[in-house]
DNA sequence: GCCGTTTTCGGCCCGACTGTTTTCAGTCG
């Protein structure tokens, strides 16, 4: 296979073409089934590539025989020839166009038309010379505002450079931010937090906010006055979207407390969820929106969103199920999944110490008796008292295995004077370690010390770019030893910051059914992995899960709640999470 | 181009704002 090609350039090939197409006028829908592609392609979390060759294309909901032809033309011939041809009959410099803002497909091609922009990446720094000059209003359909328009918005995006979504945990202390400034106003009734972020998506492209007033036009003023804004992208009684910040978007919704249900249904999404829920009506012979429900040209309206959902015959769908990957179908046979929650956690099995030898990563800053405190106060049964594992380029093996043994001892200790100290306590503390999976499989503890401990999290923290089948090999070696119960942040991914490895996850999945392994999902805020719908193969193959906080400090451990946001994504419930698991019975499967 | 508990043909979500428009196309959500 001399061809390869990520799921992003893919992505990004397919929306070019769908660009083409609005600009050819083609068919609509044929248009819209290239956009749902291009979403299908970003929300996918194995490899094309892997889809392609174990012929498995066809079984993703809105690729049929065509997509997947060309989808083994790309990797057969590393291009798509009429894909090509239709990119050859447009100006290139179009596509450089249109991650401006404000400017969609009929617009670049007309500017790259007229401008003869034939390089994608000059064109935005080219037509805004252009703007500037004055070039741009006298054109038709465009006028004095819409080039000042285009002159901001290109000026924008060559300051902001490529766009980044923005991580979950960064988008909640912005949420606080202007919720506090929107509390402050009286005229709002209502508001709340919406989008992907309502649906806790890892990270989210933007803002978004729904209000209740009876005072719409008090309120969109109001919000659009919010300290910080940069620009007012688009204003009215009904909305208000703005630039906020360091230039990310907020998108206000504002409605009569009526509609309240309804919004709340349509702008928590996903699109692709609503647009199944609307297909969905429109068979009934009703038309829903965020204002309600039109049957027979009246419309009921929703102060809650449950009845909402009870009008199309529905459960009660969790916002983090909402993306049309079942759930409605689940909803109508009454099937959803029982949720795990935070109140189901009962433990933590991956945290690091301040113990004081030479770790072969970031050591933890608090002391076993700081976290175990910690976790009483969580009400938790147990605790998984970690560490990585003795560095193996400061210590011999023999050293490694006396290292361990002395901890033993010490955590033995630990154990005794807590239990006088916290006497009403019963929390077990486990003598754990994070145990690196060297480059060739091996751990690098040696066999007498990992025999030592109670269990180990084995991770990747090296050699991340290895083939997939290495990797695989690699993964299950290490999972291998007895000991080795749970794969700790197993796509070993950082946001923003370093891509998941390439793995096989089907026969990481299918060992640790077969051999009683768990995977972990890493509740750090730069983590969140197992990823979600990963979680939701994971799932769907009977692994176990166990949710870890990974605290480096003992405050760290009230960080659970993001790694329960990814599991309830990837739609686990409490049975599929051992550390909701009484400590009777986690011990009993975790000690070996 | 995709899809199927009325269908393998004939459907395919719905709405807000902007600017230039004389009735609506484009863009975005
Ligand atoms: N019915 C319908 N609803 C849409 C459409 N586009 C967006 N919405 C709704 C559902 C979305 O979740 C919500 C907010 O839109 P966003 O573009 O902000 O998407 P979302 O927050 O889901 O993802 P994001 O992380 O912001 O990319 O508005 C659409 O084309 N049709
Ligand atoms: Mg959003
Ligand atoms: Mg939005
Ligand atoms: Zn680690």
């Amino acid at each position: 296979m001399a061809f390869t090609f990520s799921n992003a350039q893919i992505a990004d090939l397919f929306e070019e073409i769908t660009a083409a197409l609005i600009v050819q006028n083609d068919d609509r829908f044929r248009i819209r089934a290239y956009e749902n592609a291009v979403s299908i392609f970003r929300q996918l979390q194995e490899p094309i590539e892997y889809y392609w060759q174990n012929k498995l294309l066809g079984t993703i909901t809105g690729i049929g025989t065509i997509f997947a032809r060309k989808i083994d033309e790309l990797f057969t011939t590393g291009k798509v020839a009429e894909f090509d041809a239709i990119r050859q009959s447009l100006p290139a410099g179009m596509f450089g166009l249109l991650p401006v803002e404000g400017i969609g497909p009929k617009n670049a091609f007309k500017l790259a038309n007229i401008f003869k922009l034939a390089d994608r990446e000059t064109a935005p720094a080219k037509l805004l010379e252009s703007a500037k000059n004055g070039q741009i209003r006298g054109l038709e359909g465009f006028g004095e505002k819409s080039e000042a328009q285009l002159i901001d918005n290109i000026t924008r995006y060559l300051l902001a450079g490529t766009v980044t979504r923005i991580p979950l945990y960064r988008a909640d202390q912005i949420v606080t931010e202007i919720g506090a400034y929107l509390g402050a106003c009286p005229a709002i009734q209502t508001f709340s937090p919406l989008g992907s972020h309502r649906r806790r998506k890892e990270t989210v492209g933007d803002i978004d906010i729904g209000i209740t007033t009876q005072q719409p036009k008090v309120v969109s003023d109001y919000v659009a006055l919010i300290p910080k804004i940069s620009k007012i992208v688009a204003k009215g009684d009904g909305m208000v979207r703005i630039i906020y910040g360091e230039g990310i978007d907020v998108d206000f919704k504002i409605v009569d407390p009526g509609e309240w249900g309804s919004l709340l249904q349509h702008f928590t999404g996903s699109k692709a969820h609503n647009v199944a829920l609307r297909e969905m009506a429109v068979t009934r012979k009703m038309s829903m929106s965020e204002h309600g429900m039109k049957i027979k040209g009246a419309w009921q309206r929703f102060t809650q969103e449950d009845k909402f959902y009870q009008s199309l015959g529905l459960d009660h769908i969790p916002p983090e199920l909402r993306e049309n990957l079942g759930e409605i179908e689940a909803a109508k046979n009454h099937s959803l999944p029982n949720l795990v929650t935070l109140a189901d956690i009962k433990g933590d099995l991956h945290t690091h110490t301040n113990y004081g030898w030479v770790n072969s990563h970031d050591a933890g800053l608090s002391s076993v008796d700081e976290l175990a405190d910690t976790a009483v106060a969580l009400g938790y049964e147990y605790l998984g008292v970690g560490d990585h594992n003795p560095s193996i380029s400061t210590y011999n093996v023999d050293e490694i295995i006396k290292q361990i043994q002395k901890r033993s001892r010490f955590i033995e200790q630990i154990k005794n004077s807590y239990e006088k100290r916290v006497k009403k306590s019963t929390i077990k503390l486990f003598n754990a370690l994070e145990i690196d999976i060297r480059s060739d499989g091996a751990l690098a503890v040696p066999d007498a010390g990992i025999n030592l401990l109670d269990y180990a999290v084995v991770s990747i923290h090296s050699s991340f770019k290895q083939t997939a089948e290495q990797m695989t090999e690699r993964i299950i070696k290490g999972l291998s030893h007895p000991k080795a119960k749970i794969l700790g942040h197993p796509t070993g991914r950082l946001i923003g910051k370093r891509d998941p490895i390439a793995a096989n996850w089907d026969s990481i999945f299918g060992f640790c059914v077969t051999n009683g392994k768990a995977i972990e999902i890493n509740a750090s805020p730069d983590r969140l992995d197992l990823t979600d719908i990963l979680v939701k193969k994971a799932i769907l193959l009977g692994v176990k899960l166990v949710i870890d906080t990974d605290a480096h400090h003992h405050s760290t451990l009230f960080g659970m709640q993001s790694g329960i946001d990814v599991a309830r994504r990837g739609w686990a419930t409490k049975a599929d999470i051992i550390n909701t698991w009484d400590a009777a019975k986690l011990t009993q499967w975790l000690i070996k």
